[in-house]
DNA sequence: CTGCTATATGGTATATTGTAACATTATGAA
DNA sequence: TTCATAATGTTACAATATACCATATAGCAG
């Protein structure tokens, strides 16, 4: 087998410097046409473009740097369409939105077995101030615990979300060594 | 002891309709006003009335909505200073900012012991779409599971909010019973 | 294919949320 | 008082998001 082993699972905790992205961008890509085909959902030119956008990159994007980014390619757009079309890619679970900085990013969850994406698990991301890339983790282990407080409060619970803000192993490691104690 | 003990920690979960909410005023503006003496902090009269303002209710409030209430009591304010005491009451933990609606809330841990207040725990919010009322609840126990996704990744947590939109008791009590199977 | 309907997109304007930059006022310490 | 710092005022504007109505496109019934 001749064939690099190292990226394998890369993505499960946090995107690493060295991983091959083609890999990330495609398996998305290919994901979605089979999940709005099975779905009856229109994954549109415009729907596709903006997918790929985001998708280029596992840091978060603002819908208004996506409207340059498409410009820049040749497509002049109004920000709603934009809107439109996150909006279509959020309900499709191929994007997520952090609110904590009001961008979108692509879904990182592991698409090999088609069932597992696009549930209603808690999500829950690592996003790093530093560089900006953006962890998407299982958050299944949460879900119990939230359970817990959530049924003691009797509150039924819709959609949660954690956004947990630090810094990734790299840009820690790339920090000045010894400007702790200045 | 002829006082009604029925309220005492009433908040501990969530937020009844019944409680006396003049308690959760009180109790907040005298704990601002002594924190903020003790660390050096100035609570002046802007955010003062601010404070109040938030602190009217358990619900979130926009910047926007606030600055109408304040000119509805005289004080006609440009956003800026709004958002500016915003910053402050935020640095101070006096209250909190809800990302998934850029909205505002009163903190609503307890105040008796004043050494709970302002910690770095991580931030547990219940936030009913319905009525809009917020619950604060403990977040340690959620901690220490960050605590092992985190360290897994290497990812150095700086600060973590999670906000859990759903139904309240009351809410889910008020809607129209057997409308589920239509 | 034709025409119908629902969905998607375009175009324009505007609402909502948040900041920059600089002037003025208030507070606290020397 | 005088100075330095922090807080607020004033004006303008940036960034994010939606309303509203017109047009285009896809899928379907006949």
């Amino acid at each position: 087998m001749p064939h690099n082993h190292a990226h394998d699972h890369s993505l499960s905790l946090f995107p690493t410097d060295d991983h091959d992205h083609s890999d990330c961008t495609s398996n998305l890509m290919s994901y979605a046409e089979q999940f709005c085909e099975k779905k009856g959902l229109r994954l549109t030119k415009l729907r596709r473009d903006i997918l790929k956008e985001i998708a280029a990159s596992h840091k978060a994007i603002g819908a208004y740097q996506l409207l340059d980014s498409l410009a820049a390619n040749g497509k002049k757009l109004a920000p709603i369409s934009v809107y439109r079309s996150l909006d279509f890619l959020q309900e499709a679970g191929l994007i997520h939105r952090l609110e904590s900085t009001n961008s979108y990013f692509a879904c990182q969850r592991n698409f090999e077995d088609d069932e597992r994406a696009c549930t209603n698990e808690p999500l829950l991301f690592l996003i790093c101030d530093d560089c900006g890339t953006i962890g998407e983790v299982d958050g299944t282990a949460i879900e119990s615990l939230i359970g817990d407080v959530t049924s003691k409060a009797q509150f039924a619970v819709e959609r949660s979300q954690l956004e947990i803000r630090g810094m990734c192993l790299s840009c820690q490691q790339s920090e000045t060594p010894g400007a702790s104690h200045e």
